[in-house]
DNA sequence: CGGAGCTTGTGATACCGGTCACAAAGTCGG
DNA sequence: CCGACTTTGTGACCGGTATCACAAGCTCCG
């Protein structure tokens, strides 16, 4: 039985990861700390000290006990475990605002994914630059995925055509898809989606928001009845 | 004792409002469709029936047996839940490539929120233009949140300025703010704030992609094995 | 008007994730 | 070398969430 991984690692817990590897980055390059203890690394990354220490332990016991975690060394195990010590080529499909934006983005190419190839349909964008990188149309993306070893796909469409580009990227062998378009893309299980929906986001904060208001609102009406009363 | 939610509605069920909402509204305007099951409206959204049926249950009992429900009457439910009856006036501060996306951004107008401020402290781009608005600077935030009533803000800032805008925001009074930069906010509890973290997503992409790689390693590991015995 | 056929609404149950609390294991000073 | 102190690693517990299963309730047709 070849390599396993000791304890199958949580789904919540690789979610944090980067958080801690972020923090863990600041603190070696920043103030060049040595070691740190799973309070301040919590305080950091903005969760309990329970937490990081649980979640660590998926990674093996790499802590001293009364001493901390050695920075240097959790940082190359976080690295390892999330797969981020060899770069990671992208293709990003649709390049309307946001996907110019997405290509642009300093924050991926210094996390090691490199943006291969852009992808559009539009006649008027295709075979324009940007950020350096010709856009090239759709039909020629399994050809792209092939040549680059492009292993992670952005969509950026309009919401209509996600559905479609999703299954044209699995179909060309890309199994790790990250979906901008606000739409449902339902791909065969061998494939992770993840979905980032910016108006989502906006709408469950306007949920909170208008709860607030619905208090006061109430609040103050409470407050005229206490007057008359 | 004013108007009380009748029932608390889960957090989990709130961030799934806004899928089921667009998932109607296709039904709506798309085919004029009148009544869904909640089998049909939890294929579109991609999720479990039975969720979407305790999902909807939380707004009030709305369907009916041996029917479904009501389009028209679920999407002013849900519409009206997550306050989006009303708009919603948003600042965003840092406008970089992503700043500058999210401002042209149709999806957000289209769903009522309505960018009405830009704020950075680059002196090359505080007076210029972008779709249509000003760019301000930080230092008059706090006027322009009172006298257009800000109440979401956005931050898109290099993650070292997050923190500080962070503050700043809440500091103006907004209370819900919506956090691009790859940096923890640590706010007050009143506020509420929620990450999009762009390559956090990747890079549990990469966790995938990576167990992927490693299974498909020591399958072939495993099959030379396989074959020199 | 009665029974077959759907579909909702919801109790029951299992599971996952977060928090607490503490023993185990280390450091450090004298 | 010992005892005080720090910090990890983890078992126990708890609350929230997902899933199942089914009774209740509605429609429609004969």
């Amino acid at each position: 039985m070849a390599v396993m991984p000791s304890r199958p690692i949580p789904e919540a817990t690789v979610a944090r990861l980067p958080v801690y590897l972020r923090s863990l980055l600041d603190l070696a390059e920043g103030r060049g700390q040595l070691t740190v203890s799973s309070e301040e690394l919590a305080s950091l990354a903005g969760v309990n000290a329970a937490k990081v220490r649980k979640d660590l332990s998926y990674l093996g016991s790499y802590g001293t006990r009364g001493v901390g975690y050695d920075v240097e060394y959790l940082l190359y195990q976080i690295t390892r475990e999330l797969g981020l010590t060899q770069d990671w080529p992208v293709a990003i499909v649709g390049v309307g605002n946001l996907g110019r934006a997405l290509a642009s983005y300093k924050g991926f190419s210094e996390r090691g994914f490199r943006i291969m190839a852009l992808f559009d349909v539009d006649p008027n964008v295709v075979g324009t630059e940007i950020a350096g990188l010709p856009v090239r149309h759709l039909d020629d993306l399994k050809e792209a995925v092939t040549d680059d070893g492009i292993s992670i796909g952005v969509i950026a469409t309009p919401p209509a055509a996600a559905q479609e580009v999703g299954e044209r990227l699995a179909d060309a062998g890309v199994k790790s898809i990250l979906n901008f378009a606000p739409a449902v893309v339902s791909l065969p299980p061998d494939v992770t989606v993840r979905k980032v929906d910016l108006s989502t986001e906006l709408q469950i904060l306007s949920f909170f928001q208008q709860r607030i208001q619905a208090i006061a609102a109430a609040r103050e009406a409470n407050r005229r009845l206490g007057a008359t009363r």
